[in-house]
RNA sequence: GCCGGGGUAGCUCAGUUGGUUAGAGCGCCUGAUUGUGGAUCAGGAGGUCGGCAGUUCGACCCUGCCCUCCGGUACCA
C-alpha cells in the first residue's frame, strides 16, 4: 500500500525537531522564570465539556470526536482554556491566581493552508483567578521576555482593550448579538484592508476570487462611526490614549477600557519592559467572542505576513460552565510551528541536522569491543556519539554515512592504530570547507587539519578542544 | 463551505493537436578508491503518466465522477 500522512497532518523530520525542541526549552524555561507552572491535561475530553453550550451540528463537525470506549462521547481537544477551567472547576482547593503554562498537540477539522495544519502545537501562559491588572501586565512581559530569549529582536507586542470598542458599538446604537461580528471584521484590517472592513460592515464585498461575502448592513452613520475609530492616530501611547479619549470620553465603557490600557502601560514601565518591544494599537480587537477586555498580537517586522506569533486576551467568564460562577483570567496563546518557521527564517536558530557529534567507525570487526569501549567513553565525558551500526561497509561506506546524515567528526582505528596505542580522529566540517579549495581529489585527500592520529588516552580531551573551537 | 489552478521517476519539471519503445536535470545505487566524504569519470536501478468509469481500432492526452495537493476566501468554540 502508498505510504501517506492524514490531509492536514505531517511528519517532523530530525533536522526541524530538533530546531523545534530547543525553542520549546526555550519557552519552557521563559515560563518558569516569570512563575508559571506547567500544566499537561488529557488529548481527549468528553465532547460535552469542549462544547458546552456550543454544542451543535456546525461545532461538533469543527472537532475530531467519536463515540469512543465505554460508549463515551468524546473529542481531541481544540485548544487548552476548556481543559483549564475544567481542571480548577474540579481542584477547588487550588491557591488562585493561578499561573500555569501548558503546551501541546490540538486538532481541529480545519481545512489545512499554508502553514495550517489539523494538527499543531500551541504554548499557553495564562493567569486566572484575578481581575487585577497586573496579571495583564505579567502576561505582555513574559511574551517581550520569551521572544528576546529566543534570539528575536525586531518585534512588537500590540494590545488594546475590548472595552473601548464595546462602548464604541454600544454608542452607534449597533445591536448586541451584532457586537462580535463587528470585532471579526474589523479584526480583518490588517490582512484585508481598511476598504474591505467597511465594505463588510456595510452592504458586502466579492473577494478576489470572485465569491460573495456577506456584509453587517451597517448604517452608514455607524459605518463613518467605527472609520472614525479606526482613523485614530497610531504614533505613540500618549496621543493614541488622548484622542481615543476625545472621541470616546463620555462612553462609560470606553472610558474604564482606555484607563485600564493606561494602567497596563505604566506596569509595562515599572515592569522594565523594554519601550521598543510594546505599545498600544486600537485597531487590535481578536476575531474572537469571549474576550471582556485586554486583547494583544504580537508582530515580527521583518515578516509581517507571517501575522501574529502569539496573542491573547483577557476573559472574565471562564469556569461558569462548570460551577457557575465565573473565574476571570488572562492569557495568550504561541502558534509553535508558525513561530519556528519565523525563526528559520530570520536565523535565529540554527538548523542542525544530526544529534551524534562523533561516528565512532568500525573498520574491523574483530576489535568491536574496542570500538564499543571508545563510544562509552565518549558518551561518559558527555560527547554525543554513535557507533556505526549499519550492516557492512567500508570505511568510505561509513565516513559518507557520517557526512550525509552531519556528523562532525570521525574516529577511525585500525590496526596501525592499535598498535601504537593512538587513535586517528578526521574532522568532517573541515574537510567540508577544503572541498571548496580544490578539485584535486589527492590532495584534498591529504589536506592538513582535516586528520590527525592522536594518543589514544587524549581522545576525549582532544574531541571537546574541538568542538569548542567549533563553537 | 465557496472560487480558481495543478497531479508524469525519490525531487523539480518537459512532452504527446489520440498511435507502437514516455524524457531531462538533480538525487539514489555500484565501481574507479575493500584505511577515508567533496569534485571527476564509467556503469546501473527506478514510472500501472493520481484513482475509477466512459468515448475510441487504440487514451498519459478527450469526457464524467472521485481522491489529493496548491492559491484565494469564508467559518473557527
Amino acid at each position: 500500500m502508498k505510504p501517506q500522512v492524514l490531509k492536514g497532518f505531517r511528519d517532523y523530520p530530525p533536522v526541524e525537531q530538533i530546531a523545534r525542541e530547543k525553542m520549546l526549552g526555550i519557552a519552557r524555561n521563559t515560563a518558569e522564570l516569570m512563575g508559571f507552572l506547567p500544566l499537561q491535561t488529557p488529548s481527549l475530553e468528553c465532547a460535552s465539556t469542549l462544547l458546552g453550550s456550543h454544542y451543535n451540528e456546525d461545532s461538533l463537525n469543527e472537532l475530531f470526536g467519536f463515540n469512543g470506549p465505554d460508549n463515551v462521547d468524546m473529542a481531541l481537544r481544540y485548544e487548552f482554556t476548556v481543559s483549564l477551567a475544567r481542571y480548577i472547576a474540579s481542584n477547588p482547593v487550588l491557591p488562585l491566581p493561578f499561573r500555569r503554562y501548558q503546551y501541546g498537540n490540538v486538532w481541529r477539522v480545519d481545512k489545512p493552508g499554508p502553514g495550517r495544519f489539523r494538527e499543531f502545537m500551541q504554548f499557553d501562559i495564562d493567569i486566572v483567578g484575578t481581575r487585577n491588572l497586573l496579571a495583564d501586565s505579567e502576561i505582555i512581559a513574559t511574551m517581550v521576555t520569551m521572544f528576546n530569549r529566543l534570539g528575536v529582536d525586531n518585534f512588537k507586542v500590540r494590545y488594546s482593550n475590548r472595552k473601548i470598542l464595546n462602548g464604541l458599538i454600544e454608542f452607534a446604537g449597533i445591536e448586541n448579538e451584532t457586537g462580535p461580528n463587528v470585532m471579526r471584521v474589523i479584526d480583518k484590517l490588517e490582512k484585508q484592508g481598511k476598504e474591505a472592513v467597511l465594505a463588510e460592515l456595510g452592504p458586502g464585498r466579492t473577494d478576489r476570487s470572485g465569491d460573495k461575502i456577506p456584509g453587517l448592513q451597517l448604517s452608514d452613520q455607524q459605518i463613518s462611526q467605527i472609520e472614525h475609530f479606526l482613523d485614530l492616530p497610531s504614533d505613540n501611547d500618549s496621543a493614541q490614549l488622548d484622542s481615543a479619549r476625545s472621541l470616546l470620553g463620555n462612553i462609560e465603557m470606553s472610558r474604564t477600557g482606555l484607563d485600564e490600557l493606561e494602567t497596563i502601560g505604566r506596569y509595562l514601565d515599572e515592569i522594565r519592559v523594554n519601550r521598543d518591544h510594546v505599545g498600544i494599537d486600537l485597531t487590535i480587537v481578536r476575531g474572537l467572542g469571549y474576550y471582556t477586555g485586554a486583547v494583544f498580537e504580537t508582530t515580527l517586522h521583518d515578516l509581517s505576513d507571517y501575522g501574529s506569533m502569539f496573542s491573547g486576551g483577557r476573559y472574565d467568564n471562564l469556569v461558569s460552565r462548570f460551577q457557575g460562577t465565573a473565574v476571570p483570567g488572562v492569557g495568550a496563546s504561541i502558534g509553535i510551528d508558525r513561530l519556528l518557521a519565523a525563526l528559520i527564517e530570520l536565523e535565529a536558530i540554527k538548523q542542525i541536522r544530526s544529534t551524534s557529534q562523533v561516528l565512532v567507525t568500525v573498520m574491523d570487526r574483530e576489535r568491536i569491543p574496542d570500538y564499543l569501549n571508545i563510544v562509552a567513553e565518549l558518551r561518559e565525558s558527555g560527547i554525543c556519539s554513535e557507533i556505526y551500526s549499519g550492516d557492512s561497509g567500508n570505511l568510505t561506506k561509513q565516513i559518507k554515512y557520517a557526512d550525509k546524515v552531519g556528523i562532525s567528526f570521525a574516529v577511525i582505528a585500525g590496526s596501525d592504530e592499535f598498535n601504537q596505542g593512538k587513535i586517528t580522529v578526521k574532522n568532517l566540517e573541515a574537510g567540508r570547507s577544503k572541498a571548496e579549495e580544490t578539485d584535486s581529489r589527492k590532495e584534498w585527500l591529504k589536506a592538513e587539519d582535516v586528520q590527525e592520529t592522536i594518543e589514544r588516552a587524549v581522545l576525549c580531551d582532544y574531541i571537546r578542544s574541538k568542538l569548542h573551537s567549533d563553537g
